[in-house]
RNA sequence: GCUCGGGUGGUGGAAUUGGUAGACACGCAAGACUUAAAAUCUUGUGUCCAUUUGGACGUGCGGGUUCAAGUCCCGCCCCGAGCACCA
């Protein structure tokens, strides 16, 4: 009897793509339940077997609960702005339009031979202009507001503003840079431009001259995110600072938020923990020190206040403001040429230079706010100028750091530690005894930490204070490819364009690069610019030359779509809003998020800052999108290498590899079995391998070698799921991926296994047909034995789904598959539920067996089989555990038994009897729930 | 260096609160059906000793708690991931 999966596939697959049989339903009497994939970016290359994983496990997972009688959202977009399609447009000049077009449906066509039951009529694409409206949307109302620290929440800007107004920036409680203070008057006495310049300094989003990752390969700027070791995370480019005017966003605001965040939601511990690093959060106080004939004040931030009579030197980064203002004339030039190499180094040469100590000294002096102390200063690129205020107080005695500068330019080291020895390193714990340090003397560390803090607030030089690693995220991209910004710049005032005219569409170029002034690829375009009656002009208009101002011409980074995309599911067609406020509040939160670990520190940081963000403003009644999440892990691929004798050329097996003086090259899998290659399709596989010879092993095979690397065409490793949807259908390639092993875990992709599975879905198939391949499916009462095997996977079934424990459900079902094999069981009574307990990893299959067992009804609305506990007790038996000088007895009984009933079960039942045969039992104990101790 | 995971057969991996370690599957071996192969089916498969019944040892290493430890406690070793001049 065969099993047809491409036939029943098909069928089903049309079938419920016409019924729309995953549709769902906004408002329903159901309870909802949410279940979101991380969307993908179309990429030219398509799916490989990795991809999926995670989306068969959500997709089982949704499945489940809708079986549970939940209204189940399981959404499905994608992320369709992005570099490659930009890229692909610069050297083909392909408009990446069409690109993603030709990407998406080919993601599609991929996604649906798998069987996944998502709600297509609700997809979205970030690049649909139906849908950047309210990324845009979303993008002004941060522009239009700021954070209020007292009430700790956004705010309209335009609030703000009234306050000016009304008392200029007195009494204002906001999370700013602005320092200075004015008053009302002063505020109504200034300009548009001087105006926003202290405006842009409270936005959430603002336009600013930072310090921003510039990658001149990339041609653009890039979030702190998008670096990894000093280089971009795409294409591995060099990064080096530069100060740019850039759009940024605030996201330092919601720093508290996000790290208090993390309590309430189900994230993995190692994801928290990369947040929490990531937000750095650090208690301690900022100290100022006067400088000895100066006006200015050197400001630090330490953590470790009680060492302050610990301060031998300071040290400011190089780019420090005070830099110039304090040195010496002496000084000057050694300063200088410090400064300047420190300039030239990348992000990368700084990092990689961290065992090198180099420092200048400025030749000034800071005065000890305690002792009076003259304290040299000192710049260093050790100190970072974008963490605290980029200037350290240095306790060469209580920080390595310190102490290395201080031997290295024979500073002076103060111990200030009693009875601990500082002549070789630093003490960097927080259990010393403070010494020499007048008023903390004999003090813990950790209570010195305070009366420090409380004598330096009372002396009025400094305060206690939080200070966070976070730094705020830059928005805007030198790119084509991405959301244009709905602004325009005045007078060099940026401003909001009115909702009315949102979309702001892309403008058409006629190429991808910067233009020649150095403007963003958006500069090509022609009139794209702003005019007064409030319209893009489209023709080559000069007579309103004097009424336009410049478009921005930076567009969105990444993240920008991708940050809110959860929203937009709830509500995809909503022309009016970015999403309705019922139906966002009757979808809310996403209940189960399934997704890579390699947005821990973007996506997953900047959507919740998001959503806090369109919380506080009214528009979603939670501040935290995802309620739980897991990280799948990755699928790797299993290269195949082949030994080429680098003298005769020949191919080696790999068993004689070492007799030859051989390289190593990548042979395609696919020419592979269980590691003996096939050379006949080997030689085919490439026209230079056509007249191959090779030394065979002694069975005359050619053995190839292996590792596990990531999946890569340029690995020749990779594995379509389209061909093994072909051969065994998409059925057993979801049950394969998730048997594979925990979601969670990194694994190597093994097509070996695949054939278990298989076999499991056919064996399953055969319990409804006899071997002709009709089909048989009594009527009668199941029995006990039956029941039993039912019943074990039902419960097991439900208790591991509801642990996620993906893997573990195929191996529960091939266990009952067996049994009832066994029993020769073909009773409706079992395989009924039986079919539904398989429909959420073998959908089209379920569906093929449920009209075979003579319902017209699709088993999607089948409720979930229910776990009947007497079905197990009919079984129990109890079997001797250990002994010694007494016995005792594991029962498998019902958990729910008193220690009575569990008595007189064991004494009644026939098993344990058998074991008791001829003895006399005294006592039973009941230890833990199911196990009883019986002394004899 | 810091933080978080994790070490179980030839392999992937099971093992709720401590309770028959190695489920399930792959691979391997033997057998059945075949002229043969493939496919399929049956049986066996942690290691060691024993011809059998059986016994001993076994979850990275060393201790401990317990009637009972892969699981709990203490001390190590190794692997993976993330962070890292963050003051």
């Amino acid at each position: 009897m065969e099993y047809k999966h491409q036939e029943i596939e098909k069928k089903w697959r049309d079938k419920w793509a016409t019924d729309k049989t995953y549709a769902a339903k906004d408002f329903d009497s159901k309870p909802k339940y949410y279940v979101l994939d991380m969307f993908p970016y179309p990429s030219g290359a398509g799916l490989h077997v990795g991809h999926p994983l995670g989306y068969i496990a959500s997709d089982i997972y949704a499945r489940y609960k809708r079986h549970k009688g939940f209204n189940v959202l399981h959404p499905m977009g994608y992320d369709s702005f992005g570099l490659p399609a930009e890229q692909y447009a610069i050297q083909t000049g392909q408009h990446p339009e069409k690109t993603t077009e030709t990407n998406v449906a080919r993601y599609r066509e991929q996604l649906d031979k798998i069987g996944f039951s998502f709600d297509w009529d609700r997809e979205v694409r970030t690049s649909n202009p139906d849908y950047y409206k309210w990324t845009q949307w979303i993008f002004k109302q941060l522009f239009l507001s700021y954070y209020d620290t007292k009430e700790d929440k956004a705010k309209p800007i335009a609030e703000l503003i009234a306050h000016f107004e009304k008392q200029g920036n007195e009494g204002v409680s906001a999370h700013s840079d602005y320092e200075g203070s004015f008053s009302a008057e002063e505020w109504k006495a200034k300009n548009e431009q001087d105006k926003e310049e202290i405006l842009s300094q409270y936005r959430i989003t603002f336009l600013a001259d930072s310090w921003v990752n510039w990658c001149p390969a990339l041609g653009t700027v890039l979030a702190n995110d998008e670096i990894k070791d000093g280089v971009s995370e795409r294409g591995g480019h060099p990064v080096e600072q530069k100060l740019m005017r850039q759009w940024s966003m605030r996201i330092t605001a919601y720093a508290e938020r996000l790290l208090q965040g993390l309590d309430k939601i189900d994230f993995p511990d190692s994801l928290k923990e990369q947040q929490r690093n990531w937000i750095g959060k650090s208690k301690g106080a900022s100290v100022s020190f006067d400088i000895e004939g100066h006006n200015g004040k050197i400001e630090v931030f330490t953590t470790r206040p009680d060492t302050i009579y610990g301060v031998s030197f300071m040290v400011l980064a190089p780019e420090h403001q005070l830099v110039n203002e304090i040195t010496s004339a002496d000084q000057q030039a050694e300063i200088e040429a410090y400064v300047q190499a420190a300039s030239l180094k990348t992000e990368r040469d700084r990092q990689a230079d961290v065992k090198n100590i180099t420092g200048a000294f400025t030749g000034a002096f800071a005065i000890h706010p305690f002792s009076g102390e003259k304290i040299p200063v000192w710049i260093g690129d050790y100190v970072l100028a974008s963490y605290g205020t980029g200037a350290v107080m240095a306790v060469p005695c209580g920080d390595q750091r310190d102490w290395d500068f201080a031997q290295h330019f024979g500073i002076e080291i103060k111990n200030i530690f009693k009875d601990q020895d500082i002549s070789e390193a630093a003490y960097t714990e927080k259990d010393a005894i403070i010494s020499n340090s007048d008023f903390l003397n004999d003090m813990p560390a950790k209570k010195a930490i305070g009366v420090a803090i409380k004598a330096i607030e009372e002396k009025g030089i400094g305060k206690g204070k939080t200070n966070y690693r976070l730094r705020d995220a830059v928005f805007s991209r030198q790119r084509y490819w991405g959301e244009p910004f709905p602004i325009y710049i005045e007078n060099g005032v940026p401003k909001a364009i009115e909702d009315e005219f949102l979309p702001i569409e892309l403008p058409e170029v006629d190429k991808y690069l910067p233009t020649e002034d150095g403007d963003p690829p958006l500069g090509n375009a022609e009139n794209w610019s702003w005019c007064r009656n409030k319209k893009i002009i489209k023709s080559n208009d000069k007579q309103n030359g004097n009424c336009t101002w410049p478009m921005e011409l930076n567009t969105m980074p990444g993240w920008a779509g991708s940050s809110w995309y959860y929203l937009r599911y709830m509500d995809p067609h909503n022309e009016d809003e970015f999403v309705s406020k019922e139906k966002a509040e009757y979808w809310g939160q996403v209940d189960l998020y399934i997704g890579g670990a390699e947005h821990a520190t973007g996506h997953l940081l900047y959507s919740r800052f998001w959503c806090k963000f369109l919380h506080d403003m009214g528009y979603i009644s939670f501040d935290e999108p995802f309620k739980k999440l897991i990280n799948q892990g990755m699928i790797l691929g299993r290269s195949s290498f082949v030994y080429r004798d680098k003298e005769s050329g020949k191919f080696v097996t790999f068993e004689k590899r070492k007799e030859y003086k051989t390289a190593r090259l990548h042979a395609d899998i696919s020419l592979v079995n269980g590691d003996k290659l096939d050379i006949e399709a080997f030689k085919k596989w490439r026209p230079e391998y056509e007249n191959a010879e090779f030394v065979l092993n002694d069975d005359g095979e050619y053995t190839c070698g292996h590792e596990v690397e990531k999946m890569s065409k340029s690995k020749y490793n990779v594995q379509t799921p389209d061909e093994l949807v072909e051969r065994y259908g998409a059925d057993t390639l979801r049950c394969y991926e998730m048997f594979l092993g925990p979601l969670e875990q990194a694994k190597p992709w093994d097509v070996q296994g695949i054939n278990g599975v298989y076999n499991f879905l056919r064996k399953f198939k055969r319990l409804f047909h006899d071997e002709n391949g009709q089909i048989v499916i009594s009527d009668e009462a199941a029995d006990k034995k039956e029941l039993k095997s039912l019943h074990k996977a039902i419960k097991k079934v439900t208790e591991e789904l509801d642990r996620y424990s993906f893997n573990t459900v195929v191996s529960t079902l091939m266990i009952a598959v067996n049994e009832l094999t066994d029993l020769k069981c073909n009773k409706k009574e079992v395989l009924e539920p039986l079919t539904v307990l398989l429909s959420p990893y073998a959908p089209h299959l379920a569906e093929e067996l449920w009209e075979k067992l003579g319902h017209s009804e699709s088993v999607v609305y089948q409720q979930f089989p229910k776990f009947d506990e007497s079905k197990l007790v009919e079984d129990a038996f109890a079997y001797p555990v250990s002994f010694n000088g007494k016995m005792r007895f594991k029962i498998e009984l019902p958990t729910n038994l008193s220690k009575e009933d569990i008595e007189k079960e064991v004494m009644a039942h026939e098993k344990t009897n058998h074991y008791l045969e001829g003895k006399d039992p005294k006592k039973v104990i009941v230890v833990p729930k199911r196990i009883v101790n019986i002394v004899v």
